[in-house]
DNA sequence: TTGAAAGCGCTAACAG
DNA sequence: CTGTTAGCGCTTTCAA
């Protein structure tokens, strides 16, 4: 069933059939109404993949992302979905589990897909290597609009939605501070990559502010991502040296994961022993009211506020970059109210 | 810059330059090199969509999931991602929240995508509504291969990849028994969904075959899904009611999560005054040493089974349906081994 | 307001 | 082994 089929029922040409389809206004109103009546009763619907070609573009948008099995990203999709539900646009997704090389890959996919646009998180951010000099190449010479998702690329000429992870981790610091502690320690991953660079400073920021000086042997920080175990063992190093600080900046979950597991095995009380606050919620901390305080960041609104920037630049083609922040709550638990 | 561009350059005819993308083996190999190389020099990739309209299939997969921001179906998309990223397909991702007209919306945007088949997580499901029907109407009338993930349709002619629900649930009832309980509740919620009713024949059956009475006051099952408030609240219920059974299987995780919080507040030991087995492992529970019994699935496993199984059906066209139960195993903590 | 015709970039007989 | 040709199903001038 083509629209040739439907012109040939509706005693029309396959120009008017389009017309219809695609709203234009230069069809006769009855016309239309007999078109529409056939392509109901026959339950067509266009090829999208013969539109795309005829059109150049196709009505599908890239997400690419580095992994989909953890807590953040499902919910930046579930935004994304949530932003494109009521538009022609679907997603076309691939995830490149941090992998300069698959990145590269769903790139050239992405624009053999000829899609509308591109939801990016990239793998590379600020790395310097090759790979990554190769993928921002790529991105530059794309053709259709980005719009970048929680990690800024450097030099790049693109437009993106962000956490506040340099007010957040300020915030989070000051909240310690002004509880009076003195020793701050914090535990901060990624250095190397945008979000952690942005935490780090965020923490220093306030340390700094406020005269508090950083202490070497409660700062941890690391270019590449901690896995929760070597979170839990570096603490555990930390707490048999007596190096746990009065209280903490926690960089992410997995982080917290790895520490909370560490200090609770050495008897070390959350919340009276040590204060902590870090990034994101969590569910479980909350069941078993263990004392956790945390910066609430929206994921889902980040992943939506993403998509209807870039939807909002298909029709503004001004090409203005512009970059939003999605701002973080910061909760704090009893022990530091 | 398109194929008549790269056979133009190589001298050669647009044809030839499709076999060579092709990799038709009726090309002289000194003209495939040249082809080849100036592929590579112009940084040459064809256009899908033109390729899609030729051969009237799209090389995109569908993937249609009711949610993606929780544990679950993050993971899964994890698992096609991974049998995917070295085959030529990409994922079309749609998410229906649960709700049987955006099923139904996407169903129809994958038809018109024409991809090459489907991934399929129903909402409707055991439904017997009007939607539901239409769903499966159209599912039956699809020309492409379909995989079910996770939720058996009833009547439907395509194959699927299962947690093994009522064996879990066997399990996971059979290991309280042997610990010699008597006095065994359950939380089991989507019993008009294939995986509640699963879920709660394994517990039943379990029951029967060691000749356990069920006593209703310490069995809770809900035809919707149990929001963990729900559970909560019912919990606390029991626990006023003085209802608490020596141990309870429950049915999934945010009911695990609901039942904790309430019994934590009723201060009602787990593995002491209570034994829990539950579906779904909880890394949070592991963190602070909760003792927690579990049937831990595979659902990265899950995912790329099935896209697996997807991808085995493109060639072999036997149209032989199959189905594949990934396998839970059942972690029991202290106070039940 | 409509239709004819060309073309989007590729594949796939068919003929040579 | 290679080129010619005719589509795939739609959009979009251009004329009428």
């Amino acid at each position: 069933m083509t629209i040739r089929d439907i012109a040939d029922l509706a005693g029309v040409s396959k120009s008017t059939v389009s017309r219809v389809i695609n709203n234009s206004p230069n069809v006769n109103e009855k016309t239309r109404e007999k078109v529409m009546h056939i392509m109901d009763e026959t339950n067509f619907l266009p090829s999208a993949i013969a539109q795309g070609l005829s059109r150049h573009y196709a009505n599908t948008i890239g997400v690419l992302l580095p992994e989909t099995g953890g807590p953040f990203f499902g919910k930046v999709i579930q935004g994304i979905n949530k932003a494109l539900i009521d538009t022609p646009y679907t997603i076309l997704l691939c995830c490149t589990e941090n992998k300069a090389e698959y990145e590269m890959r769903a790139l050239d996919n992405l624009l053999q897909q000829k899609v509308s646009g591109i939801l990016l998180t990239s793998s590379s951010d600020f790395c310097e290597n090759e790979s990554a000099r190769r993928i921002r190449k790529t991105l530059n010479s794309f053709q259709v609009p980005i719009v970048l998702i929680d990690r800024a690329l450097k030099n790049s000429m693109w437009g993106g939605v962000y956490s506040d992870n340099s007010a957040g981790a300020y915030m989070a610091t000051e909240a310690l501070i002004k509880k009076g502690f003195k020793k701050i320690g914090a535990f901060i991953s990624d250095i190397s990559l945008s979000i952690g660079e942005q935490r780090y400073k965020g923490f220093t920021q306030a340390m700094d502010d406020y005269g508090i000086p950083v202490e070497e042997e409660f700062v941890v920080t690391e270019k590449f991502p901690l896995s929760m175990h070597e979170v839990y063992l570096k603490t555990c190093e930390m707490a048999e040296a007596g190096n746990i600080p009065e209280a903490i900046f926690l960089g992410n979950g997995i982080i917290a994961d790895g520490f909370y597991k560490a200090i609770l095995e050495k008897g070390i009380a959350p919340g009276k022993d040590v204060h902590c606050v870090g990034f994101d919620y969590s569910q479980f901390l909350d069941i078993i009211h263990f004392p956790y305080s945390y910066l609430e960041r929206n994921s889902v609104l980040l992943g939506e506020t993403a998509a209807k920037l870039l939807l909002k630049s298909f029709s503004d083609l001004s090409g203005i970059r512009q970059e939003y922040i999605i701002p973080s709550a910061l909760r704090l638990d009893g022990s530091l109210q």
